[in-house]
DNA sequence: CATCTAGGTTGACAGACATCTATCTAGAGC
DNA sequence: GCTCTAGATAGATGTCTGTCAACCTAGATG
């Protein structure tokens, strides 16, 4: 599985939080997707659900109770959640496990900080 | 000017970023609200021009030439971060001045922080 | 092998959304 | 008042997206 997009990359945007420095149209495409990934409710309840299960892991046989949906949708939203570099998945034996990547996360929560509190990365 | 829906509740979030526990659905929908007005390169690049620029605001007229996009189309941008609760305008004269309201950014940037970099707030 | 469960993919469809044209509103200057 | 510029709104349109039904794939078991 693993199969996702590459990882919204921090070194290009450690030291100009969108909130210094105008970001250019690549870094803004680039963030634009992950907050999309973000930008709707069942995804987000589906990324606290993961992050909060014991062992940080959830198997998707945990997940699907939650919600009113079907399973192609949970799959679906798992599968943008994935693509996205949010999530990342295994499968063991029948059953898939679904843990919380954290860089992409790191990175936005760090463009959003206030400019004095996003500390600058010396390389 | 200022019409903008109710902020992100900070105190509803500030003991439970959505890596501690689960979201409700009320608080997914509320988040959704806001990463979907940032799930936008135009937005975005909007919001960083804004944040960055000299005293912290930008007149319409300093943000419009950046963009390929007619004025109607930077109107509808700018109409849904304010409406997000995100960015906040005022009239002068003939002109418009934006500027960035931080609190459903740190909201945002909070909720996303690993379990153990959330400063809980004591009360 | 056949059968089962778990989970993912495909395609259709209704609703949401970015963009533009046309128009309207707000303010300034004469 | 009229005219101008700046910026917002309304409506049309093409594109995107959440959802489901139908179907497929991955593993386990007998």
């Amino acid at each position: 599985m693993s199969k996702q997009l590459p990882l919204v990359p921090v070194e290009s945007l450690c030291c100009s939080p969108l909130m210094r420095q105008p970001l250019t149209e690549d870094q803004s495409v680039e963030l634009a997707r992950v907050f999309k990934a973000l930008a709707d409710p069942v995804r987000l309840r589906l990324l606290s659900l993961i992050a909060s299960h014991a062992g940080g892991e959830a198997c998707v046989c945990d997940l699907t109770d939650a919600f009113d949906l079907t399973g192609p949708t949970i799959s679906h939203h798992l599968k943008v959640l994935r693509e996205a570099g949010i999530i990342d998945g295994e499968r063991r034996g029948t059953w898939v496990y679904y843990r919380v990547l954290p860089t992409a996360l790191q990175t936005l929560s760090t463009v959003l900080m206030a400019p004095d509190q996003a500390e600058p990365v010396t390389a």
